[in-house]
DNA sequence: TATTTACTAGACCTATGAGTCTAATAAAGG
DNA sequence: CCTTTATTAGACTCATAGGTCTAGTAAATA
């Protein structure tokens, strides 16, 4: 399988590459023959892999950025915890890894730019969101159901609760420490905590 | 006055015909031919006014985005209102436009995307947004002096409802109707009025 | 009216954009 | 081992990017 290794390899070191690139400048900014140079690879190895620069950032958004999303915004229920506590334990999360702090949500940055100029772009971000706030809503709707949270419509608090850290995530470079974001979702939870009994 | 009127108009033509396109495709993505199509401009004249790409974008956020960011998050205070009310009035003047409901805020948009890149860019903008707290801030502050809230850290609540703002309407193109936004001015509200005695 | 300054016009330039193509090489399967 | 398929390599294409330049025109000032 040594061939294997190599060739996946090659296709990695692109996806690594391109999330950098796209990150950093955007779609549009992004600039493919940078990517082969920091990747070291040939241009006929890229458009072997992906048809074009847009397959090559879908694959980005797919096999990149939506695992690293999935591991921040991580909306899973442990038991024995009040929801409080693991959305707190989420924001603590995002608030020590400076990625998300300093270069704002990767996520949230491509939406914003592609969202309205691509379909293909627009439906798998969205998904994606849609799946956050889903997944996110049954978590609030536990602690309702668990009289931890008086009634309110977990989906709209889900929303609201996802797209407002975007907006503050989206005050890099200004947002240089944590502490700002530390306010910000100190604000969420006590939303939640006017809700409990 | 004839000259200076004609000299006028083909300024501003190219700062509106700027905008449309670094307001639908974002800088980098915003092609100058386009725009010189568009406004029916020679090459010369605009480099006649502005002397880059750059500098005439940076003359579109002074001159036409921020004007308008100032029309829609406007925080001066009106007199025999309560300061819920004028923030609701706010939302709802902000919800009625489309502009920002469908294509989200163009500053928060150029914020995203150029901040992190350049340091022009991001320091009018961060200049910008720093009044925008501080104007909402002093309003927060007469609510709390006049005892319509209780005491909180008036800049930090500024800076959650301005961020958190710019949050959901970069939801675009699926917060396409304005009733989502209304949910989530709302639950701004709702914050404040649980600070209301 | 003469002269200077502001603006228009668009051909032109160079760099870079994404993407194609073909030949060479490496690896896998029979 | 031989054939077939996957991958590498990079020269090449064509369009567009932003920006320069010079000549011409319109307008303001003297």
């Amino acid at each position: 399988m040594v061939k294997n290794d190599k060739k996946q390899l090659t296709r990695e070191k692109l996806l690594d590459a391109a999330f950098d690139e796209v990150y950093a400048n955007g779609y549009h900014g992004a600039s493919t023959s940078v990517i082969l140079k920091k990747s070291k690879t040939p241009k006929g190895s890229m458009y072997h892999f992906f048809p074009s620069k847009k397959d090559l950032v879908l694959a980005v958004i797919i096999e990149r950025i939506f695992p690293k999303m999935d591991y921040f915004f991580d909306f899973t229920y442990v038991k024995n915890i009040s929801i409080i506590t693991i959305l707190e334990n989420m924001f603590i999360k995002i608030s020590k890894n400076k990625l998300l702090i300093i270069n704002s949500c990767p996520m949230h940055k491509l939406m914003l730019e592609m969202a309205p100029l691509d379909s293909d772009f627009n439906s798998i971000l969205n998904k994606h969101f849609e799946e956050f706030v889903n997944n996110l809503s049954c978590l609030l709707e536990i602690g309702i159901r668990e009289n931890e949270f008086s009634n309110f419509n977990s989906k709209e608090m889900a929303k609201f609760i996802i797209t407002s850290t975007w907006g503050v995530l989206s005050l890099s470079p200004s947002l240089s420490n944590s502490n700002e974001f530390k306010t910000h979702y100190s604000f969420i939870l006590d939303i939640l905590k006017t809700k409990t009994y």
